[in-house]
DNA sequence: TATGAATGAGGATTCATTCAT
DNA sequence: CATGAATGAATCCTCATTCAT
C-alpha cells in the first residue's frame, strides 16, 4: 500500500473535478496540471500517460468508494428482516449511501460516463464488484422469501426494480430537483416497493 | 422541410455509430468520413464544425426519436385506466417502448452521454421534452388516483419511481443481460409497483 | 481579341472586387462565385486556375487601364512645353489620371498589392510598362530641359520627385482625406515642384 | 516589460521575413516553424493564433520601429530652420531615416501590405502615429514659414509633397535601383523641393 | 455551357508526452 | 523531485479543383 504524495493527491482531485465536468477526452492535461498547481510534466512522474491517470482515478473510485457505498452494514439488515417492518433499518442505510452518493457525485459519474468507453477498465474495475453487489443483494432478497417476509419473485428482478426507483431518486435529487427532501422520498419509495400503488379496501399500513 | 440527400444521411449515421460507441471526444471526423465513405471535406459542406454535426445528431435523434418514444398512446392508457386491470393495456405501451429503445439503443446513450457536456444543447433540446413528459406521466398517475385506482402518493414520486424500475430493465436487458425476456420482466415489475414485494395473506393481482 | 461573354466579365468583376478589398490569398474561388453569381465550377471553366484568374484580372488592367492611365496625351504635353508656363496642359492631363485612377481605385491597389508577390506576373505584366512609362517621361523632363523652361536636374530624379508627389496626393485622396479638392492640390504641388518652397525676395508667384 | 526569450525572438524573426516576401496568407505557420527552426506547436505557444502573431509583429515593428523612424531628431531642425540655408541639417536626418527604412524595409513592407486588410489592426496601431506625425511635420513646415523661410503653402500639402518625393526616392533605391546614390538624390529632391524645378535668370541655392 | 456535389491535400491548432535543467 | 519549454502527431477545418449530370 504505497502511499500517495501529497501533489499526487492533489493531481488525482483535480482530475476527478474535471473529468467529471468536462469527460475524459474533454480535459486537457495542461488543464489538470494548473487545477492542481504543478507543472505539465509532473503529472507524467505519477502516472506514465492520460489514459493511466484515469485508471488511477477509477482505481481510486472503485477501491476506495464504491465498497463503501456497496458493502456496509448488509448484515445487519439481513438479521434485521426479521423484523415484521424492516423499514426503518433499510430507510437507515439507504440515507447513508444517498449521503455517500451526493458527497461523491463527481466519482459516481465518471464511474458511468467513462467505464463504457473503456472496456479493459470496465473488465479491470467492475469486472467482479457489479455482479458481486447484485448477487449479495439478490441474496437479501432471497433471505427475505425464505422467512415468508416477501413474495417468491425472482430476486434479479425484484432487485433490480428496487434499485432503478432509488437509482433514479437519487439522479433527481442531485441533477434535477435539489430541493427534494431524501428521508421522505425515501420513505414513499420504500411504500411503494412493499405495499405498491393499488388501492386496496381494507388491509395494509 | 429539407431533404437530407442520401450522403448527408450516411455521414449522420455513422455519427451516431461512432458518438454512441466511442463518444463525441472520442471520434475523429476522419473516423466518421470513412465510415460515411465520403472524403473528410464532405462532412464539413453539411456540417460547418464537428459541433455542428452532433447538434444534428441529436436534433435528429430528439426531433425523430424522442416524441416517438415519448408520446405514444397514452391517451389509451388514461382511458384503460378505469379498467380494474389496466396492466394489460400498460404493458402493451412499455413493450412498444422497449422495442423503440431497443432499436435505437446507440440515440439513447449519445443523448444521455453527450448531453450533459453541452448546456447550449440541454437547453435546446431537452428544455421541454423531459418536463413535458413528466406532467404527461404525473397526469396518467392522478388520473388512476382520482378514478381510485391508485393510492394517492405524490405523482411525481409514484412516476420516478416506476420509470426507474423500467429504465434500469431496459437498460439490463440491452447492456447487460441480453437474454432477459422482457416480455415477462414487464409483467413482473409491473406487478410489483402494483402489488408491492410484501407477502400478504388473503388477497393478492 | 477574343471576346468575353457576359458572365466571364462578371467572375472578372467579382474577382477585382474581392481581390482589391481581401487580397488574392484572402479571398476564396467560392466567394467569388457568390458575387459572380455562378456555380464555383464555372469559374474554372474560364480560368484553369485561381492564379490564372489572378493572371487574368492583372492583365485585364494592365492592358485596358494602364495605357490609358499612363500615356494618355503626352504628345500634347511635349508640344505645349514650349509654352511659358506648360502649368495649365499639365494640371488637365493630371486631372483625368486623377479621375482615371478614383474610378478604379480597386485596381490599382491590385496591381500594387498582389504584383509584389507573383514575380512571374512582374515580369509578364510590368517588365516594359513602367519603364517605359519612366523613360517617356523623362523624355518630357529632357525636353523641358533643352528648351530652358527647367533646370538641369537629373531627369530620373527630377521626374520620380513629381511622381511621388503626385501620387501621395492621389492616395491621400483616396484613402484618408476624400474631401481633398484635387483640382486645388494639383495647382499647389505643381507650384511647388516648380517654384519650390522657399520664400524669395522679388520675383515670382 | 516582459523579455523575449530567444526562441520566441527566431519566430518573430521568422514571421517578419516570410511576411514580408510572401504576405501574411501566403505564409504556413509550417514555414515559420521551419525558418524558426522550432517545432510548428511552439508557435502556439507563444502565440495564440496566427493572427495575433501578426499582431504582435506589427506591434513590435510599430512600437519599437516606427517611433523611431518618426521621432528622431525634429526638434534640432526646428532649431535650425532659423538658418538661411536648413539643407545640411534636414539632410542629415533624412539620411538617417533611410538608413533605419533599409535596414527594416521588411518590416515597411509588411505594415504597409498588411495593415489594410485588418481594421482591428489599423486603429490598433496606426491611430495615433501617422496624424501625430503628420502634425509635427505641418508644425515644422509652419514654424518655417512663421520664420519667413518658407512660402505660406497649406502646410499639409506642403508636407505630403516632400513626403512623397522622399518616399519614392528610398522606394527607388530599394526595390528598383539600389545602385542609386542616396545622398546624391537627398540633395538633389532637397534642391528641387526648395528652389523649384523652373529655370530662372539670376539667382538659385 | 453551367452546375454544385464531392474531393483531398494542405493549413491552423491542440495536446499528450519528453527532457534538459 | 519538480519544472515548463519544446515537440510533432493528430485533429478540425478550408479551399482550389474535378467531374458526372
Amino acid at each position: 500500500m504505497k502511499k500517495r504524495s501529497e501533489t499526487q493527491q492533489r493531481i488525482l482531485d483535480a482530475a476527478i473535478n474535471l473529468f467529471a465536468i468536462q469527460g475524459y477526452h474533454g480535459t486537457s492535461t495542461a488543464q489538470i496540471a494548473k487545477a492542481a498547481k504543478v507543472a505539465e510534466g509532473t503529472i507524467f512522474k505519477y502516472y506514465k500517460t492520460k489514459k493511466e491517470l484515469l485508471r488511477s482515478v477509477l482505481g481510486y473510485i472503485i477501491k476506495e468508494l464504491v465498497p463503501t457505498i456497496m458493502q456496509l452494514p448488509f448484515e445487519e439488515i439481513l438479521r434485521d428482516c426479521s423484523l415484521d417492518d424492516p423499514k426503518a433499518a433499510i430507510k437507515q442505510v439507504l440515507l447513508q449511501k444517498v449521503e455517500l452518493i451526493s458527497k461523491n457525485i463527481y466519482c459516481v459519474k465518471i464511474v458511468i460516463n467513462e467505464i463504457q468507453y473503456h472496456e479493459d477498465l470496465k473488465e479491470e474495475y467492475l469486472g467482479q464488484l457489479v455482479p458481486g453487489f447484485i448477487k449479495l443483494m439478490e441474496e437479501v432478497y432471497r433471505t427475505g422469501v425464505s422467512k415468508g417476509v416477501f413474495r417468491d419473485i425472482n430476486p434479479h428482478t425484484a432487485v433490480r426494480c428496487f434499485v432503478g426507483s432509488f437509482a433514479l431518486t437519487v439522479l433527481d435529487k442531485n441533477l434535477l430537483n435539489p430541493q427534494l427532501e431524501i428521508s421522505r422520498e425515501i420513505d414513499a419509495i420504500l411504500d411503494i416497493y412493499i405495499n405498491g400503488v393499488i388501492e386496496k379496501r381494507g388491509s395494509n399500513g
